[in-house]
DNA sequence: TAGATTGTTAATCGATTAACAATC
DNA sequence: TAGATTGTTAATCGATTAACAATC
């Protein structure tokens, strides 16, 4: 499959489909459609093979899609066949919980280290080292680390930011609930909990006004 | 201002701006335009103006807004004002995360209780009540809870999420990474890290190629 | 062959951006 | 008055949906 520009709507719902397929049994049925997807999925099935098609030239009419060679498509597409190396600064709760998920090696994540301002001496959380925020320079270089984790709160976020990027990280996954100024080459992913709760908030409002 | 139909896209940005605005110190200037807003936040002016637009009307010509009562506007208009009790399903580190949280009151949230699968005699966490699954019912039509929260892993997220609706709630914010099955009057809002993963993995394989 | 499914090309829809008049 | 900022109306852009030809 030769490489596009991919929109940035489609990349967002590639993880969904992979999800679904992953989660299918191994004695499924060998061939998938997109049809059958976009049911699983509650999409439409237009949208569903257009997106396919984007990452995938294994679709045959009539028959579909070949599951596993779909799985591998998508995945390699995601580059989530070749594992990224990453660390966490900010070891509250929040942080231990992304520390300790495991289900992170299926998306290639592997986060190496925690680091936390208020460590002093070298410590371990689910057998993962958490270090002092006097390490992080060293342990970035020595590690060729390029994704970074701020689970810090929002006060500290830019400062953490800031270091990160002194530290040669180019992609940056943020839970502090700010912006972040970067320069153009870096990029911020802010897991924005704001936006769903005003989704849901605005669902239960209009809810309410129905029942009146 | 009267409450008029929003885009989910407009929606999505109202609390950055609300966040922004609540972060200024107290003794900051008592106006702010659309277009420091938008410098602030890295978008474009024009965009925040009408975004503004839409939930305020308190914008004078040369002036720009009030900022408290921009605050006040944007936080009503998102029903932040009025609470909305929630209860959680799934106590391991990610839900006692979020159950431990105290920035959600700012969005008008509060966790009740959590419940898990594991518990057997009733415990506390944070000050607030753990509870087995089988009070689930009890607890929902007392508290009238409309909202609630999934941490369970994927394989039984759909179960929880079936006796969610069936104890009444009408909102869900779900952090399992699968698709969920509800009846149409049913929001279902997925936490989606997996969305996030893939924007900042393509960006890094993007930077990799450069690189070559 | 007939029918289901793919991939592509065109049409629609919605959201963003640009241009401009109104106003303090 | 002059200039900055608002809010509105029109133009552009991108993404989704619909229609259809290709194919197994």
């Amino acid at each position: 499959m030769e490489r596009k520009e991919i929109s940035k709507s489609v990349l967002k719902r590639l993880p969904t489909y992979l999800n679904y397929l992953n989660s299918l049994p191994k004695d499924a049925a060998t061939y998938i459609s997109a049809t059958a997807l976009a049911n699983a999925l509650g999409m439409g099935e237009v949208q569903v093979r257009k997106d396919l098609a984007q990452v995938s030239d294994g679709g045959r009419p009539k028959i579909g899609y070949l599951r596993e060679r779909l799985i591998e498509d998508i995945s390699q597409f995601l580059g989530y066949d070749n594992t990224t190396d990453a660390i966490l600064v900010g070891a509250g709760k929040l942080g231990q919980a992304l520390l300790g998920y495991s289900g992170f090696d299926a998306y290639g994540l592997n986060i190496l280290a925690a680091f936390d301002a208020n460590i002093t001496k070298p410590k371990e959380v689910d057998g993962k080292p958490l270090l002092p925020m006097s390490d992080l320079k060293d342990f970035c270089r020595e590690n060729k680390i390029l994704m970074g984790i701020i689970t810090v709160p929002a006060a500290s976020a830019q400062q953490v930011c800031n270091k990160m990027i002194d530290c040669g990280i180019k992609a940056i996954w943020t839970f502090a609930p700010v912006h972040l100024d970067v320069p153009e080459n870096i990029l911020v992913q802010n897991e924005n909990m704001a936006t769903s709760l005003a989704v849901l908030s605005m669902h239960l409002q209009a809810q309410m006004k129905d029942k009146k």
